[in-house]
This record gives C-alpha cells, sequence and structure tokens, in this order.
DNA sequence: TGTCGTTCTTATCCTAAGTCAATGGATTAA
DNA sequence: TTAATCCATTGACTTAGGATAAGAACGACA
C-alpha cells in the first residue's frame, strides 16, 4: 500500500495551504512561515473516534481538513446533537490557558477525519512571535461570534419546519452525511418528527 | 438641576473603571491610559431609544454600564427578541472594517442606559498602539463565543418551560426588568404561552 | 377620579410535536 | 445465506403550544 506515502502527500498540501494563507495576512521569510506552520499538528480520526468526551479539559482547537465532525451533549442519557463542523469549520477549546473548565459536551467524528491542531500554549507562543496572526484570530473570532448570534437568533425565531428548510438550502451536504435521526436532534426535534416534516413538505 | 454635574460624575467613575481595568492587563504610564481611555466614548439612551436599526452598519462596538438592550428581530413584522445586554456585557460590531453588511436586527432600549462605545476605526488604532490590548480582546472574544455556544446547545437541548426555568435560575433579575411578552419571544413562545407555563410552574 | 393604553391572563379550538409500538429496508456480521 | 443491528417510516394516542378573541389588572395622565 502507498498509504504512508498518501499521508505525507496529504500533509504537505495542508501545510502549503497553511502557509498561503498565513502569507496573506502579513509578510513573513520562510523560516518563519516554518515556525509558525510548525507549532500547528495534523491529526486523523476514524469514523466514530471520540476528539473529547464530557470532563475533559480541551487544551487544543481545531479546523476541519476534510471529514465531519459532530458536537453532542448527553441529557438523560440521550445524545443531544448541537453542532456539525465541516470543511474549513474551526472548534475553538472552550477555555483560556488561565481558566480551564472540563468539556459539557462531545466531538465524535460522523466521517474519516482530518483536522489541523493548535494547543493553547503553542498559540500563545505563535501570537508572541507574529502578533499579525493574533489579529486575524482576532477576527476570525468575531466572525465566528457573529456567526453564533446568528444562529442563535435563527434557532429562536424558526419552527423545526423552517429550521429544516434553511438546513436544505445553506448546508444540504448535511443531509447526506448525517444519519437523520441526527439532524433531527440539532433541529431540535424527535426522529419520527422529523420523518413526518420530510414527508410534509414532499406532498407540498 | 445639578443633573450636568452628577452626569460629569457618573462619566468620571466610568473612566476609572477603564483604567483600572486595562491597569489589570499590563502596565500603562498615566498617559498611556489617558490615550486608551480617550479612544472610548460613553453615551446614555433614554427607554425606548433605538441603537440600530435593520439595514445599519454598524460600526460601534458598545458595553453596558447600567441599563438593559434588548436585541430582536422584526418577522413578518413581529418583533423576535433573541437577546437582553445588562450591566457588563457587551455587544461586539456584527461586521469588521473590511467588511459591511447591514445589520438584520434592531438594539433597543429597555430601560434608560448608559454604554461605552468604540468606533471600528478606534478599535484598530487601539490595538495598534496596544498590543496587550488586542490579546485582552482576543480573550473576551474567546469566552463570549464560548457562552454563545452554551447558549445555543441549551436552546437546541430544552424545552420552553424548562428555558423559563433556567432564566429564573441564572438571570432571575430579568424578570422584573422585561416585560413578559419581551421574554416569551426570547424564550420561544407567544405570550399567552408563556403565561400557561408560568401558571403550569406555580401550580407544581 | 375616570379614561386610555399597555400588559397579562383566560377560554376555546386546532395543529404540530412527543411518546410508544410496530414494521420494513438496508447494512453488517456470523 | 441467514441473523442481527441500525435506521427511517408509519400509526394511534396524548400533550404542549399557536391563533384568536375577550376580559382583567395595572399604570399613566388629564
Amino acid at each position: 500500500m502507498a498509504d504512508s506515502s498518501d499521508k505525507k502527500i496529504a500533509i504537505d498540501t495542508i501545510k502549503s495551504e497553511m502557509r498561503k494563507c498565513f502569507s496573506e495576512v502579513g509578510s513573513f521569510s520562510d523560516l518563519e512561515l516554518d515556525a509558525a506552520v510548525n507549532l500547528i499538528g495534523i491529526k486523523k480520526f476514524q469514523k466514530g473516534e471520540l476528539l473529547l468526551s464530557e470532563g475533559d479539559n480541551a487544551a487544543q482547537s481545531y479546523a476541519v481538513v476534510t471529514g465531519c465532525i459532530r458536537q453532542y451533549y448527553l441529557v438523560d442519557g440521550e445524545e443531544k446533537t448541537t453542532f456539525f463542523y465541516t470543511e474549513g469549520q474551526s472548534i475553538f477549546a472552550p477555555n483560556s490557558t488561565s481558566n480551564r473548565i472540563p468539556a459539557k459536551y462531545y466531538l465524535s467524528c460522523v466521517e474519516d477525519t482530518t483536522l489541523t491542531v493548535i494547543t493553547l500554549t503553542n498559540q500563545l507562543e505563535m501570537y508572541r512571535r507574529f502578533p499579525m496572526l493574533e489579529s486575524l484570530s482576532r477576527n476570525s473570532l468575531q466572525e465566528e461570534l457573529h456567526n453564533y448570534q446568528e444562529m442563535l437568533a435563527n434557532y429562536i425565531t424558526t419552527n423545526p419546519e423552517e429550521r429544516y428548510l434553511n438546513l436544505l438550502k445553506h448546508r444540504p451536504e448535511l443531509l447526506h452525511r448525517v444519519p437523520q435521526y441526527q439532524l433531527a436532534s440539532y433541529l431540535g426535534v424527535t426522529a419520527e418528527s422529523l420523518s413526518r416534516i420530510r414527508k410534509r413538505i414532499f406532498i407540498k
């Protein structure tokens, strides 16, 4: 099998993507780019693997390169899905180096998944050496915050059927990548209800 | 009336609070503190005033000193409340200097309210001169993002009655400061339903 | 004091979603 | 190939919440 060389090539592709991304926000020498990129790791996970469990002290932030990660809470023994992270989306560590709070949720791979990983310590190191990257990070945090505000607002202002139609419109690929009962939970209804909603829409 | 001197005193108090806050994250000279604080304005609004309307290009971030701000969307002529900002909470501008998107929501004063205000340009100026403050900002953005993730997760995993009980537990003061029909909308139900929920809980 | 507007509550009826149980299809494992 | 498992669908029944309309409580204010 050409497995290890395949992996090698893929990782090199990702690293050069990262270099390109950093080059866009500031002018760095090749050595500096090396240093920055070397603070970031790349990890592969298999379908079903858990990145994080309730109670863990999350000290890493991730970004999805390929694949799909599901965030869920365990409430009365039931999995309540609250988000799906796909290509290009970031998962920020829920705590900082100063305050370490155990996670209340799980992160599980819906598919085989490749992620970039950066530890909290490396993150600080990176900002110390390359302040431009802290600006970049602040900006993407502000955007991400804005996204979440919109998602919350959207959730409050719509009913399950509207939410399903929204999903169909804005993230249609999810419907094929994710089992329906997980989608249902994400939309805030039971699997049975989602089935009925789909039927209702189909008839219309 | 001692109105203008009252106001003066209040503003001085707020400014000294800000100096204290900045001093905690880095060592600044008095002149530097002056410079930083002078980039931030203080504004008073009356109950009912609108800070922001749908379609506006928000170029300011706020923090509530005293009072209460309601965020709401107008959907089919109906106000859908999506958040209440009270003392100590920040309202981040939904867009950056680069991308200017018109706001989709309104910000309205539930009570007479005093806010600190910083424009996007002053924000950049501040980070340029005092990089420590950019770290501070990044950290609070990360915390705020985490808050929103939890709020969304909480909204997805609970029903209206549970959400009301949560509010009772975590922000009880809101129940007295905000009219019930606005709370209802925030909880994702009609005013009539919230009335029934309250009755149900009271009987138990 | 009485009137008006706003907010909250109550009643009725209807619909959407939850619950429980059963079925059938699809995929995987033996 | 046959079980076994997982998942989506359907049906019957219950319940919470939406829509509408009407009345009660409250406060502002002339």
